[in-house]
DNA sequence: GGATCCATGTAACGGGTTACATGATTCG
DNA sequence: CGAATCATGTAACCCGTTACATGGATCC
């Protein structure tokens, strides 16, 4: 938790005000789950889930967790183990439903750019080698064509008869996920033959 | 410039595959200029041109045109001014222009996710209100319209008699922009019609 | 019997953001 | 005559990344 909440007695919302986009991303998957878990299942279900969106360190996420719990809006269990380690189990509490309930009824004031290395590079290829150029495309678009098939994977993974509400809302950000990559391919493809 | 680098001696190069992608990016602004610019006007620039891919903060811009100096990958010129501040024009160095090469000739290895808060925060709209998340998804829609409409501005921009080189590339990424703008106001507007 | 899985950390480092500051000048 | 422009900076803060570490258990 940042130092600056500190001195916020009361209001412990208004104090989540102030959390990292990580810190939200966290709670909210603990929210979003039914079950305490572990960080380190909890990277596991990130790259399964919000990955593509959004991805923290492994190191971040422990630290994120810990963090959590001290400002109240996660609990945590411990649980002895005798033929694995021992592991901390994390759990969102009411506080921490609050907080993120708060965050996703506000609005956000910037909208923040596209960013992307390949293409910042692109921008400068009149400064480069074209060959090296043409590579780096066919890499990008490879790329977003893998991920594009895992996406469309998984849009019919779960039958329809276990689905749970908030597998709506999964499905939207995926299906984001898809068009985008479709037009990054689209566009890959079409640069592609402009440089040839 | 990073300590890390400090201890290389040679191979200037070399040293320069550890810029930041900050340092890579203002640099090959500078590359792509043709004359000698003070970190203010460059500001201007950098709005103007890949603004939506990557955007570095006031202070970083010139915390990043001094390091650059250091490393001798850009040269500064201390301008006097009697009706205005004084300023410092910085120009892009030999080593400069070799060290952008040798960054835009070098493969990336990973691809980054498309980060979006919004995208998120919908990731996790069963935990919180609908009527908030409707408003924010309009909110997004119309500012990658507003986008949109920004670079099918630029796009005609420059006649043709004018165009130099590098506009081609200018126009690649403007497309990237474009197309991916374009899928995520069509994204956004199927996603309302299914929130109603 | 070497690799991979479980499960969690520490330490160091640094880049980037936010807030604040300055002071003359031109515009409306 | 107040606001915006020009032009650059300092200070503080901290989030996040990278590298490194541990040690038993299971898999092939």
């Amino acid at each position: 938790m940042p130092a600056r909440t500190i001195d916020r007695t009361s209001a412990v919302v208004e104090a989540a005000a102030r959390l990292t986009l990580t810190e939200y991303a966290i709670l909210g998957l603990l929210g979003h789950l039914t079950e305490p878990i572990s960080g380190y299942d909890l990277r596991k279900v990130v790259e399964r889930s919000v990955g593509y969106i959004w991805q923290p360190s492994k190191t971040q996420l422990y630290a994120v967790l810990r963090r959590l719990v001290a400002a109240g809006l996660a609990s945590e269990e411990h649980v002895r183990q005798t033929h694995r380690p021992d592991k901390t189990l994390y759990a969102i509490t009411p506080t921490g439903r609050a907080a993120i309930r708060a965050w996703l009824d506000r609005d956000e004031d910037e909208s923040e750019p596209d960013r992307s290395i390949f293409v910042l590079k692109l921008f400068f290829g009149a400064q480069g080698d074209r060959a090296a150029l043409v590579r780096q495309l066919v890499a990008f678009r490879d790329a977003y064509a893998r991920r594009l098939s895992v996406y469309e994977a998984k849009w019919d993974a779960r039958p329809e008869a276990e689905r749970r509400p908030s597998d709506d809302f999964t499905r939207m950000t995926l299906r984001y996920g898809i068009e985008r990559a479709r037009a990054a391919v689209e566009w890959a493809n079409a640069t592609l033959e402009e440089l040839a």
